[in-house]
DNA sequence: TGTTAAATAGTAATTATTCTTAAATAGGAA
DNA sequence: TTCCTATTTAAGAATAATTACTATTTAACA
């Protein structure tokens, strides 16, 4: 994931949008992270190298890149938006505990059917994935034991598929 | 989806709550909509029985409803939490453009099984598919055609299973 | 190099939600 | 049935995240 200043400068021009260096940090900053960083964690991140920079640039300029489509909004919860510049096809397994959120990029999960029972009239163009628990260290922390059963998911991957047997 | 005064009372003592009309009002609100509404719909529409009802206390049941497990949060965007009675295994519908969720109940969806190249000390608990794109009214309204082909989804639901041919 | 539209920074405003507190009340005990 | 108490409610204040406004600065193009 490793990009350099003029592949950013193009992919800025690409969509007509001016090459600053407060918008090429936090975009870099956003392509070096897997984290899904929110605004504010952006801003404390760029801010040493941008000291007269402010919390509104980093909204701003997350605006601009999102409507751009150089960058995507995740959101867990209501409370803030979190910000990922990883493009490719992908979902997410998110801690519940500490709200960190892990990339899942399983190719098979890429190619689900429409589901059925749908309004007809509706045209589906994205669709993500979104596991939920508790990751290694918050269930350590909690003394908490694995317990795939609760999921409703199957315990191992089953080879050429994602369903389980039918029911 | 039509439950009596005494099942929501039932409901109410099983979890140690007190029965209070503001509690019922709002409970009952969320069992009879699909709409998954937010705390303010909720109290726009028991507000007419309770003149001096609150905000505040619709925030508070919901919170109250939510800890003791009787109804879930959605979250479709960083800005409002909705909210769903409906705690069978189900997944969402949304559209990008009114914000409109609608439930989306296909079985072959709870059957997803684990996915590959996830931390091996994260313990999933739950997951929930997300659909996006366009409900009728604004598709319509904007003059788009059904595209199904972005969503990387295939057209037609394949029998027997939610994977697509192996590529 | 000059021009101009876009970007930045600072401040204020807005929105959703939570906190605090006092009064009201449901539900169990006497 | 009446009393007691913890819970619930309501009202207002407070907070957190985000957006709006505006004057200044700057990147990009001629």
């Amino acid at each position: 994931m490793d990009i350099s200043f003029n592949d950013i400068k193009q992919k800025f021009q690409g969509c007509g949008l001016k090459t600053t260096p407060q918008r090429t940090a936090i975009y870099d900053a956003l392509l070096r992270s897997t984290a899904h960083p929110t605004a504010e964690d952006l801003f404390d991140q760029v801010a040493p190298q941008f000291p007269m920079m402010s919390l509104n640039t980093v909204y701003y300029t997350l605006g601009v890149l999102r409507t751009s489509g150089l960058i995507h909004e995740v959101n867990i919860g209501h409370t803030r938006a979190r910000f990922d510049a990883n493009l490719s096809p992908h979902h997410h397994l998110i801690c519940v505990e500490c709200q960190a959120i892990v990339d899942v990029m399983d190719p098979r999960l890429n190619r689900l059917t429409s589901p059925a029972g749908i309004p007809k009239d509706f045209e589906i163009t994205s669709y993500q994935v979104a596991f939920r628990g508790f990751c290694g260290s918050c269930r350590r922390h909690a003394g908490r034991s694995i317990n795939h059963s609760s999921s409703g998911l199957h315990p191992t991957t089953v080879k050429g598929g994602l369903h389980g047997k039918s029911s």
